[in-house]
DNA sequence: ATTTACATGTAAGACGTTACATGATTCT
DNA sequence: AGAATCATGTAACGTCTTACATGTAAAT
C-alpha cells in the first residue's frame, strides 16, 4: 500500500503526470524513502484515479495527463500518515550488506567499507546541491516543513558517511 | 535476491533451522536491514538447499532441520557482499512517512514527529541492550566487526531520535 | 490436561521487476 | 532526417503478504 500513498503524498505537493511522477522518484523519494519503477507507478496512478483519490486535471500534448489530488485522497494520506503504525517494513540492501559485513575477512571488509565511503559521500554532495535549491525560494519567515526532511536525507548520508570511516580507522587501527 | 544473501549471510555467522532464522530476523536484521516473514522464509531456505548453498547438518526434536552454510554459499555471499552495485533499493515505510510530512498541517506534522521521537528512543534502548551482550563476549583483542555493525544501529537510530527532536523546536520556535 | 512455544509448510492474491511495444514532440 | 526525450502502457515472471493447516515437545 506503501506506493499509493507516497504517489498521493507527491500529487499532493504538486500536480504532475505518471512520467513527472517517475522522474520524481529519482530524487530523494526514490534514493531514501520507497523506490518504484516507472512501469508499477502507471497502473497505480490508474488505479487510484478509479478510486477517486485523484483526478486529470490537464491533458497535454504527447497524450500527457496531469493529475491532481482530491479531497478524498488527501483525507486519506492524512490518515496515514497520521496513523501510528508501528513496526514499519524496511527494505534497504546498501545497510543488509553492511549489516552481514561480519561475513567476510577484514580486507574485504575493508573495500567493502571504503566504498561506501565513498558511495555515502557522493550521495551527501548531490542533496546538498538539491537541498540549495529548496533553500534559496524561502524568504525570511517560518521555518518551511520541506527544509526539515531535506536536513533529514542530509543527516542520514553523513551519519553513513561518518560510520564508514569510523569503522575503516577501527579496522585498520 | 536480496532474501537469499540475507539468509546465507545469518547461516555463515552461525547455523540455525528455519524457525531460528525467522526468531533472529525479528531482530536487527528484520528491524533496519531486510524484513521477511516466516513464511518467505521456509520455501528460500529450501531453495538453497537445493542449489546446494546450504545443507542439513542436524536433525532434531519436532522435524527440526539445522543448515550451514556451504563453501559454495560462502562464495555467492562473498561475491555479492563485495560486488560494487550502486542504485540499491530502499523502501523503509517508516522514512517515507517521515519524507511526506510536509503534506500535513503543522499540528498533525508535530504529532508525528512527536510519536516518531518515541518510537525511536525505544529502539534505541532496546539495541543498547542488545549490544551490551554482543560487548560483554570479547576478551581485549581486535575489534570483532560485529561491533561495528551493532555501532551503525546505535547511530542510526540515534540520528532519527536527534533529528525528530530538532524538528519539533523548529516547529515549535 | 491444557497451554505455550517449537517447528514446518502451502495456497491465493497482491506487489514489484524486467523487458518489450508504441507513438508524439523537440532538438540538432 | 535522425536522435533524444517525453509519454503511456502491457505481459510474463518473480517476490512478498495474509491466512490457514498440521503436528511435536516442553512447561504449568
Amino acid at each position: 500500500m506503501s506506493l499509493r500513498y507516497a504517489l498521493l503524498g507527491l500529487l499532493s505537493q504538486e500536480a504532475g503526470s505518471g512520467y513527472q511522477l517517475a522522474r520524481r522518484f529519482e530524487g530523494g523519494m526514490g534514493r531514501y524513502a520507497w523506490h518504484a519503477q516507472q512501469s508499477q507507478i502507471y497502473p497505480e496512478v490508474n488505479r487510484l484515479a478509479a478510486d477517486g483519490l485523484v483526478s486529470v486535471v490537464d491533458e497535454g500534448p504527447r497524450h500527457r495527463r496531469t493529475y491532481a489530488i482530491t479531497p478524498a485522497g488527501r483525507e486519506q494520506l492524512r490518515r496515514w500518515l497520521t496513523d501510528p503504525d508501528d513496526t514499519p517494513i524496511v527494505r534497504n540492501e546498501q545497510i543488509l550488506r553492511l549489516f552481514l559485513l561480519p561475513c567476510l575477512d577484514r580486507e574485504d571488509a575493508r573495500a567493502v567499507l571504503r566504498h561506501q565511503a565513498a558511495a555515502s559521500l557522493r550521495e551527501l554532495e548531490a542533496l546538498h546541491a538539491t537541498v540549495g535549491e529548496v533553500g534559496s525560494g524561502t524568504g525570511g519567515g517560518p521555518v518551511p516543513v520541506d527544509l526539515l526532511v531535506a536536513e533529514l536525507g542530509l543527516r542520514y548520508f553523513q551519519h553513513l558517511h561518518e560510520w564508514s570511516l569510523w569503522a575503516l580507522e577501527q579496522l585498520d587501527g
